[in-house]
DNA sequence: GACCTCTTACTACATCTGTAATAGTCGATC
DNA sequence: GATCGACTATTACAGATGTAGTAAGAGGTC
């Protein structure tokens, strides 16, 4: 039950789908024209691949011409790819990751403020 | 600049290696072998592969037989496969990444304690 | 009605991954 | 000195990924 993998170059095309959907093949290749460099064809391929994995539904607009919707809500996938990267980088222990990411980038005091009211929340819903 | 992309598979045989270097190829294998069933050629196979992308060094200890340790630091890679996994999936925020985590975990009472005063330093550090 | 453009379906092909098997070398063994 | 068991080097092979090209139908254009 857990959310398909999903490559990198495919992550990419998932992203221009939760950002806006449906879009036809044409129009999410537009999108990504100008940061990826690909081809209509490219992306037409991972559209396919993205459908065939169950990431993506997609079926014909009124003018005949298929188009793609996410199956797959952006949270979930988030989970599970989150998931499996704190098992393998951090044999599933949440505190070294969250450590290791909260050392590295600099927050602003307001998120700071946010996160540490999130840990609080954490620790009161578990009693 | 980067370290090289290591796989699922090869992050285990690096893991190992990180625990305890140098070793032969039996005895990672050795290692491994309960926990994942590889056998011996293929973990032999990650070691070269690994050797090939720079993550291992590798020598002829004093009975003449090969054996293995890190070229690189594991805190070196996590940093940056930490920063790849931070740009795809949270597209560079480390802010919402530690919302996801720190709402998805149960920490205990000492684990929030520390993490609250690593944010606190993080900004004092900032200034 | 021949031609160009979209769209779709199918195919291509190199590289990386996972998972080994095979062949050849070398030292210990009987 | 033929054999058995490590070890090394080379090769295999299927599936996933990145990055397309080609062929063929459908609709507008001159």
């Amino acid at each position: 039950m857990n959310a398909p993998t999903i490559s990198e170059a495919e992550w990419t095309v998932m992203e221009a789908l939760w950002e806006r959907a449906p879009q036809t093949a044409s129009e999410v290749a537009k999108t990504l024209q100008p940061s990826t460099g690909w081809a209509v064809n490219t992306v037409r391929t991972m559209l396919t691949r993205l459908v065939e994995k169950g990431a993506l539904r997609s079926g014909d607009n009124a003018a005949g011409v298929r188009e793609f919707s996410p199956a797959l809500e952006r949270a979930l996938v988030v989970e599970s790819v989150g998931r499996s990267f704190l098992d393998r980088v951090f044999k599933g222990a949440a505190q070294p990751l969250l450590v290791h990411f909260a050392s590295q980038s600099k927050l602003t005091p307001d998120e700071v403020r946010e996160l540490k009211k999130l840990l609080d929340d954490s620790l009161n819903n578990q009693a």
